[in-house]
DNA sequence: GTTTTTCCTTGACGACTGTCCAAGATTTTT
DNA sequence: AAAAATCTTGGACAGTCGTCAAGGAAAAAC
């Protein structure tokens, strides 16, 4: 009986450290994932390397392998943390929006917003998207993020049609793909430099979500 | 004045042999830059290396460096095929059209046609379209190729609006974002195997066109 | 047929890559 | 304070990369 009582204290006892080092292992995970982040943004896939990431953390390119298996392994980690960050980015706006024109004016400023702020990682996550094209390991959670993504989208669009007394126009897909393929765009002229091109789909923009919301009379 | 005449019939000859050596070697450019498309189609930019684009032609890897100044001259080249064989892909079915449904029945198995068939170009595209976000040497190309997209989307729209007696609903640039949005995304589930998401996209297709373009009652 | 020019192969170079490991530094446990 | 576990470093490794140059093969010019 002693023994047993004993045992379990010990093995709570362990299990409480083996807890924390698992946290502190998933911290130090977290920031090493959160460095890879900002080098992939900078550099693009094709020309991050271990040692470049090492250079944006505070430690040395060895440890990466003490914490992640592989490349592969800190990339999609790295990915991970991309979601975290951009996919709740509308939700404020559609919280507190009482008009229509109120909701679609604040979305289209944090969307320009975001363009301008993010703009590194924004075509971080276009890459990945892209490099899913070729390398199968990242499809599954680049399609998760996708989801997201649309299903982002859809809460703006959806809630943008109540205040206005309509009904969305097209599918949840579309929508998507048409704000998504905006946004492509004024992130590329926004990359070139091209700020009238980025003006000029700025201005375009609250008609493009008319398109897709059809009113009722 | 014999000496000019025969400094003239000389010049005039060596101008042949000169300008035919500029063909073959035009060709030869062309016939790398070729090899490099597929290389890049079948590995994306980021694992595309010189030994393995000559692997794909009849070459070795140092003849690259004769016809080509580095890497980028090499990929530049490429990009321009790409172009030429890609942009006037619908004009055909814009030109027999002679019904708005015949043209939209057409445009949209045309879509899908070169969705299956040309999958690896298209992921390439896109994968370059993607680098110019990081490296601004590949934007001129990337710009004007996106431009002679747009042009091509926008011929078949323009003109289902005027069989239709509609007008067009959005500007160009919408349309082609839409449009070029919907072919990304049904690419990617595509090459995911996911067939059923792809016959949805292309159920939906009809619908989407008919959404860009008002039709007058 | 010989010379000259053009074309192509081969191998080498330095730099960079992902991965792994031995050994030292640091922290935690006893 | 000693011992053990954990963390971190920095260098070595086997490859691969883009680039280049020497020299042979092929073609063209005479």
């Amino acid at each position: 009986m002693t023994d047993v009582a004993e045992s379990k204290v010990a093995e709570s006892k362990q299990d409480r450290i083996a807890r924390r080092q698992v946290d502190k292992f998933d911290a130090r995970r977290t920031e090493l994932a959160v460095a890879t982040l900002h080098t992939l943004a900078e550099l693009g896939y094709a020309r991050t390397s271990l040692r470049e990431i090492a250079q944006n953390s505070e430690f040395s390119h060895g440890v990466l392998h003490y914490y992640f298996a592989d490349k592969r392994d800190l990339i999609t980690e790295a990915v991970r943390q991309y979601e975290v960050v951009c996919v709740t980015r509308y939700d404020e706006v559609v919280a507190h929006a009482v008009t229509s024109e109120q909701l679609r004016a604040e979305f289209v400023a944090m969307f320009f917003d975001t363009l301008g702020q993010d703009a590194t990682l924004h075509r971080l996550w276009y890459d990945l998207r892209n490099q899913s094209l070729f390398d199968a390991s990242f499809r599954a959670d680049v399609l998760e993020i996708d989801t997201h993504r649309e299903a982002m989208v859809w809460r703006v669009i959806s809630r943008y049609a109540e205040l206005l007394g309509g009904v969305v126009a097209g599918s949840s897909g579309t929508v998507y793909v048409t704000l998504d393929g905006v946004f492509q765009r004024a992130l590329l002229h926004h990359l070139a430099g091209d700020a009238e091109t980025v003006a000029r789909l700025r201005a375009e923009l609250p008609d493009v979500i008319d398109l897709l919301v059809s009113k009722a009379d």
